[in-house]
DNA sequence: CATGAATGAGCCTTCATTCAT
DNA sequence: TATGAATGAAGGCTCATTCAT
């Protein structure tokens, strides 16, 4: 009696959907974006979107959750078995480059006009908190930990450590948002993995 | 035959329409805002703007090149009788110190709908790269002395210095985009100057 | 897949939409007319008729090629297998007459000020011409052939007559495009007639 | 006490803006003119014109009356001392011909254009009519007096002479007006004199 | 009187959403 | 459920006219 094939092709269709109008907004930005866009991006029609999503908005915040649930939690799985806060720093900057220049462009692009768009939304500002603060306390633990460990010199602030942990991060991929080299990219991620380690290590390190 | 109104006092009102619609820019985003909203903030009749600027998108454009050129300007005007990489880099970073967290937020906010705007309008790229060479070319020049001097470590890459010293910058800013204490900004970019400095200086420093 | 609604009409719906903005256009005339009157007597929404042409003046051109078309196609159809200069042009004549004065004026009107307006319009020149074209042909044809089998006396300028036919039966709409009888304006086209063809005729006849 | 310099500097200076305006009509249409249109082709200011003209349209109708008035009072003028049926018809021909046909052009395209515009306010179509009879009465007198003398055969019909005439004269420019050769235009206007006469005449002519 | 900046009603067009089929 | 034609509110821009200087 449980319709769980339907509901799996729903749920198939649904992704199908928000893929497409994942490309359609990196393209040309959430407003610009013409539902008729998705929908020939897709080959489907108008009205069937409004079977699986009640509006625009809700595509783009749906989409939005999907994709900050999901970075949240791959760093989560992945630093469950891994000990030392230079190891895990050294990690994520290696995840770093290993996503395409391309694939950081679509999301830095997408998560910036989304952060613009929610900040505009008072039901939304809570959600997009949420998320940083999760982000934001994952990387307290790695340099809590590493004070811990020793790792981290003693008078090192976590608080900022972390924000500039992410400050460099994101900042990088700002710089890179509309042109450059990938290979410079790379290259620069690399220093700033030195930058920020020796900043946080010891002073002998 | 001689004009009814001064020049400058168009001028004045050019600036002020300028001011009230980066106002309701920063508040409601470009799309968001409503040639209505600003004719309303400012006072004025709706067909008055159109005396002064082509079109909504004019006002954008503008505003973001009277912006930028202020910038490129201010930071040229400052550097010239400033000796010192070191020295430069601290006064830089004390200009972001100097800035309330709400100008930022004002600035950052504007520059990264635009840049997201721009980069969409292939008449506007080009004018987009030309204002990012700037600020990359000033930082360069910086570290290239401070490599002469021996301010800087010989074997510090001024590229990645330069990317990586905007990228603190700007990524700092992000963090603090939407929420966040003006103490722990400002905290936070002391530490970030410490990384800097850190970064590019000889390994005694 | 199949379509919702029939191609059929569709076509249907453009052509009610076109011959209700035509009695628009021919009350008010085009620049006078607002998309509003429109919809509002064919008792449809604003946005529909954008799903059938591009723009006001799109339904504009349309209209006139359409009239242009059925003109020129009719009046060659009947060509077909009508022999003889004097037995034509006292088809034409005929024709003329079977038209009620109202639909004359209705067509003149539409027509005068079509021209008028594509006039002004580089893009449209160039169609306008070729339908004027068709029918100066259409009728220098008639004049060749007369001259040929000794109908038209040898001297006539096919030329002068082809305009000159026009420019009665143009002419004489002309005068009566405000007001006037219909009788009167029956009456005048006899009269025109035998002007004509005393006009290209034998000295004889 | 009596300004009568400063009358005649006012009706001169009306005259001048009625002379820019009427450019810029025939040139746009009148309803495509902006004000701006005419006052830059005039080198005034907008505010200007509203001190001899109530409103745009004001300029077109008194534009109208002054032109047909012109027209009307030179015609009569000089029909004053002449004689005989069809030397007025020669002369009127001969009138024609001297016209360039640019003039032809632009004032049957702003009468044209005007005629459309009055039949659709109810305030002016009575002025038009009365031009439109004076214009009728001027040539009926003609063949009425030329039936006397004996000129026009007798079954002539005058009132259908009179609108073939004005038909054959306003047709022939309507085939002009977009295009087409002045010495063509020329050799049919000297064809539809003979068309005319023939067809006035005696049988004998 | 002249000037031209300001006014604001008006209009074409767009596009997210609905709903009859 | 899918379709896509229809809806209609909304918004950018125009331009005849006014009026403070």
């Amino acid at each position: 009696m449980s319709p769980k094939v339907s509901d799996a092709y729903k749920e198939e269709k649904r992704a199908a959907i928000l893929e497409g109008a994942l490309h359609c907004f990196t393209e040309k930005g959430f407003q610009a974006t013409k539902v008729e866009d998705i929908v020939r991006h897709l080959g489907m029609s108008k009205g069937a979107i409004y079977g699986y999503f009640a509006s625009k908005e809700d595509m783009y915040i749906q989409m939005s959750n999907g994709r900050m649930d999901a970075m949240v939690q791959s760093l989560h799985e992945q630093f469950k078995n891994m000990p030392g806060a230079t190891d895990r720093i050294r990690f994520l900057f290696g995840r770093f480059r290993n996503q395409s220049l391309d694939e950081i462009r679509k999301w830095m692009t997408f998560h910036l006009e989304f952060m613009l768009y929610a900040s505009r939304q008072p039901a939304l500002v809570d959600t997009l908190a949420a998320y940083s603060n999760k982000a934001i306390q994952l990387l307290r633990e790695i340099f809590e930990e590493g004070k811990r460990t020793g790792e981290c010199r003693q008078d090192l602030d976590e608080n900022a450590a972390t924000y500039l942990f992410w400050a460099v991060r994101d900042g990088l991929a700002l710089q890179f948002l509309l042109d450059g080299e990938a290979a410079d990219y790379g290259r620069y991620l690399n220093e700033a993995e030195q930058m920020v380690l020796r900043y946080i290590g010891n002073a002998s390190s």
